[in-house]
DNA sequence: CTCTATTTGTACGTATGTATG
DNA sequence: TCATACATACGTACAAATAGA
């Protein structure tokens, strides 16, 4: 099969690092500045990435803040 | 407080033709040039909505071919 | 089978708006 | 006022899959 997206690997990663605890509820994620060095990516992988995650409950973006590790998070959507 | 961004708004838009039956379950959508000029947007507004429609499960986008309202609809994801 | 057109999907870049500090 | 950061939006290019000539 095709490798993923690189906005869904992406996505993936940042769910995992959720998951694991890694970046608890309420902490901050990079910034998108970051998460594009940080990956070797373009601004449109982070943001699509992003906002998966959010339409999904497992983040929250504040206008001009950041974007934050929801506090309840939500049940895996998918079974792949 | 500002209008709902564009890509919401078509969304919202599409959404509606589907839950009114104007637009039935295992119909083609427009294609995204076809949206693109029906509502004097780009190609990202669209994409966004459509992809927001996909991840909830309204529409299901095959590739090459076009993309279909989905056999079995979600139950509304927000409460508005 | 090949060629072409259509269409979705991915990805990059850039500009501007909005909100916070 | 200024810097930072998320959000919206435009444009463009190319890949991949499908259908039809």
């Amino acid at each position: 099969m095709p490798a993923k997206a690189k906005w869904a690997q992406l996505a993936d990663h940042l769910r995992e690092r959720i998951e694991s605890g890694e970046l608890a509820p309420g902490e901050k994620l990079p910034s998108t500045a970051q998460l594009k060095e940080e990956h070797g990516v373009s601004q449109t992988v982070v943001r699509q990435a992003i906002f998966l995650l959010q339409t999904q409950g497992w983040v929250e973006g504040v206008h001009g803040v950041g974007v934050f590790v929801a506090e309840e998070l939500p049940q895996r959507q998918d079974g792949s």
